[in-house]
DNA sequence: TGACCGTCCGACCGGTCGGTCGGTTATCAT
DNA sequence: ATGATAACCGACCGACCGGTCGGACGGTCA
């Protein structure tokens, strides 16, 4: 459903397939798939609608050329996360390279938590290539979950609570939007407000994965 | 814009508007608001789509009111929450409350967090009712982590993050629909999950307020 | 020159959207 | 019995939806 549509010209100026991808990822960010019309999207694009099913086959898949393309960013910021080493550093790094990828772009966090409350109706779409990154990803971070609990540096927590503990606060942190800024009285994407998010949750996350007094 | 329908008859069988008001708030759950049309909700109800317009002005507003229900609904179970007492205690209890309220429907958590999100679009809406609600139950937590922290049996952290990152954790988890499910390996609301979230939530939440040798 | 192709356009399609309007029936107090 | 009011309906409106279609334009290469 996906490999149709022509392929970027591999380097230069912003082409228009680059142009409408970008239009549409900060549009579904901010109204979600069913809030967004084609209209808009082109006319953002500076182009008509009927160019844009030039490049995109449907509305559905450009919705996962976006997805995709964040998906990807995000997985390439954790390469630099060493595969080895205390558990302690490498969730450290985990949580804070995932900060920094939601925190490049305000469209990423509220895409990805969107997509994923939409679910239900957006996953006739899936594509494998969004799901084959997903799954890297969050191979990644259970890894470092399991070894650190297997070397007694975290706390034996089942796996997938953690792994959805962790997208819930960082993903949604960023995905607020207003309510967020409301509640921090200021906005989310400065890098003063980023540093802060930083130095809250990480001891928050790393303390509240490590064997403690307090149990339950 | 709210003060306008007629009231429910105070009691006796499920009226019309409450039928109403139970549809719209699975559809709008399941699809947020764009993605519901009334003339659904009117068919799911049993009547016309004109007959929706007699008990609510419009759409805005029978989404306002499904909003009001449940944040009344998530209020009224914190009305059990002690006012004094170990913070620790306090806080346990609040993180159980809003649990047990987000898990007695599946559509709050969602319906919760769409309107998160969807803030952006939706916030011309704003009812009084809602923001007072909403002012209600973020008071009671806040009282909570910052009589903690004067006592020293909590952590010193930022107050708001504190918050957002509760409801990142909480509302998520029972928001996050097939992706959670297929993480979590089956259903996010049979009891037996719901027991599972607790035991993982409580203890991490509570370790990640407290004081711990790991300090960044 | 002319065939071809990527890019892009305006016009149009069937269908759905939220909302309005005029009118009918059921309920109930007087 | 009657008048008022609540409850409800079908028909309709303009706007917009995703998607299709035939064609126009400009470059490239034979």
């Amino acid at each position: 459903m996906s490999r149709v549509s022509p392929q970027a010209p591999s380097v230069g100026a912003a082409s228009s397939r680059d142009k409408i991808l970008d239009t549409a990822e900060a549009l579904f960010a901010r109204s979600g798939f069913e809030g967004v019309g084609l209209r808009e999207v082109a006319l953002r694009s500076g182009m008509s609608k009927s160019a844009l099913f030039h490049y995109f086959p449907g509305k559905a898949d450009l919705y996962s050329a976006v997805l995709d393309r964040i998906l990807g960013a995000v997985l390439e910021g954790m390469g630099s996360i060493p595969a080895r080493g205390s558990a302690l550093d490498r969730l450290k790094g985990l949580v804070e390279t995932i900060v920094d990828s939601l925190a490049a772009s305000p469209t990423r966090g509220p895409l990805l938590l969107r997509s994923i409350v939409e679910g239900e109706v957006l996953d006739d779409y899936e594509t494998p290539e969004a799901d084959e990154k997903l799954a890297q990803l969050f191979g990644a971070a259970s890894r470092i979950l399991t070894e650190g609990a297997a070397s007694g540096e975290l706390r034996s927590v089942p796996v997938p609570h953690a792994l959805q503990g962790l997208v819930g606060l960082l993903v949604f942190h960023f995905a607020s939007g207003h309510f967020g800024e409301e509640l921090l009285g200021g906005p989310i994407y400065s890098s003063a407000e980023i540093r802060r998010f930083k130095e809250f949750v990480v001891p928050f996350t790393l303390n509240g994965l490590t064997s403690q007094t307090i149990q339950d």
